[in-house]
Formats: structure tokens, C-alpha cells, sequence
DNA sequence: GCGACAG
DNA sequence: ATCTTGTCGC
């Protein structure tokens, strides 16, 4: 943590990301065997005047899927929602959850762009070099780039490009539902990644990682019910 | 200038 | 993201 990863200026984070980006590895450097791989989620509650920030990181046995550890922080909001900065509002917190992790996991899957972001910065990518841990990213909606259209069947997957530039890969997860929007986080090939989110996909949209994350920092799920599902302790 | 715009 | 009821389709 030499540099300072973070900023609260709008300006300044503009800069900071620029910096980053370059830093971002687009190779694979993650280790020999995975056992662990986590799903990253933030989530939001009103509290009147402000906010607090749910973070929830969940850590999946691999390739069994089972949850094996998670963490929940929650914080009150720093910053306001600005496209683009999505990071510097989630990533704090996100950081502060994995903290309280008992199990580290060997990859982790963000909800949210990794470079397929107009500087090459989404929060997968901030967060990976933050943790110096592979990341990638898993958006259900499209950032920035283009591509053309996909057929509705599971499976079929088509590249995203911005600016002459392939930044990620436009996955339909499941037949006839919109597709997710996969690309590099850190330290991982973009085809690495795309055959990690496939090895985590069953009957969903979402890989089990990000959806186990998303339906607790969500609360679309009584916390109490996922405890009885995932039974650990 | 106009439209787009992760979560 | 969050606020929110019913409704169409596999």
C-alpha cells in the first residue's frame, strides 16, 4: 500500500484510474490448483438522510460450489454513484469484508466491470490490484463497447469491443435471458475467465459466486434462511 | 451539442 | 443500487 488507492475526488479519482490501469495484469497468474473462489457483492441501505454500503463476500469450495466461509461489512456511503467511479463508492468497503475472511479465496468474481470500463478500471480491476489477488469481472449490463448481436441460446458469447480494443466477452448464461457482460478483473486472461464463470454456472443468470453474494448483500433473502442453507459455522 | 451511462 | 404489484412465459 504505497500509493494511495483511493480518493473521494471525482478529479482526482479520474487521475488515480489512469495510473491504476496500467498497473492491471491481463495474464493468467493465478495459482496451480483452485480450491476457493469467491462471489463480491454491494449492495445498499437507505438509513433517512444517508446510506450504508453492504459489502458481502462469499467463499465457494471449487468444484463443488458449497459455501465454505463468507463476510458482510457495512459502512456508512462515502460517495455518490458517478458511471464510471462505481469503484471508489464500492471498493472500501468490499476491501474491509475481505478482511474479515477466514478461508482466502483463490479467485474472485465481482459484480461489476473488470477493464471493460472507458479508462480500463472497473471495480473488478480496482480491486484485484487493491488485493493483489486474480479478479474477474461479471456486469449484467454494459458499460461502455460495442458488439453484435447474440443468439438466445446458452452458451453463445460474442467479444466486446471499445476503440478497436477486445475488453471482454458478451456470455448468454442462460437460453433466452439477457447475457452478462464478462471481462479481465487482474491477473487472469480474459479466456481464463471466461471458462471460470462457465465452470461455476448451473441453472441461473449468474455464476453461483456472485449470485450466492448477491442474494444476501441484496437482502432479497432472509440472512437467517441462507445461514440454515449454507450450513457453516 | 446530444446521447449513453457498471451498481 | 433501491423503491414496488402484478403479470407473462418456460
Amino acid at each position: 500500500m504505497q500509493l494511495h488507492e483511493w480518493t473521494q475526488d471525482p478529479k482526482q479519482a479520474i487521475i488515480l484510474q489512469k495510473q491504476l490501469a496500467s498497473r492491471v495484469e491481463k495474464n493468467d497468474r493465478l495459482p496451480d490448483k483452485i480450491n476457493f473462489v469467491a462471489g463480491v457483492d454491494i449492495g445498499f441501505e437507505k438509513q433517512g438522510e444517508d446510506t450504508i454500503t453492504r459489502a458481502v463476500i462469499v467463499v465457494l469450495n471449487y468444484p463443488t460450489l458449497q459455501v465454505v466461509d463468507y463476510a458482510l461489512h457495512r459502512e456508512p456511503t462515502r460517495m455518490p454513484y458517478i458511471p464510471g467511479l462505481l469503484s471508489f463508492r464500492e471498493v472500501p468497503a468490499a476491501i474491509a469484508a475481505y478482511q474479515k475472511l477466514k478461508q482466502q479465496p483463490d479467485l474472485l468474481m465481482v459484480d461489476g466491470q473488470g477493464i471493460a470500463h472507458p479508462r480500463r478500471l472497473g471495480v473488478a480491476s480496482h480491486l484485484g490490484l487493491w488485493l493483489d489477488k486474480p479478479t474477474l469481472g461479471v456486469a449484467k449490463k454494459r458499460l461502455c463497447g460495442k458488439h453484435p448481436e447474440l443468439p438466445p441460446q446458452k452458451g453463445s458469447h460474442v467479444p466486446l469491443e471499445d476503440k478497436g480494443e477486445i475488453i471482454g466477452t458478451v456470455l448468454r448464461s442462460k437460453d433466452n435471458i439477457n447475457p452478462l457482460y464478462l471481462s479481465i478483473g487482474h491477473r487472469i486472461s480474459l479466456q481464463t475467465a471466461c471458462n471460470w464463470v462457465n465452470a461455476c454456472l448451473t441453472k441461473y443468470k449468474l455464476p453461483e459466486p456472485t449470485r450466492q453474494a448477491d442474494r444476501l448483500a441484496s437482502r432479497r433473502v432472509p440472512e437467517e434462511q441462507i445461514f440454515k442453507e449454507w450450513q457453516i459455522l
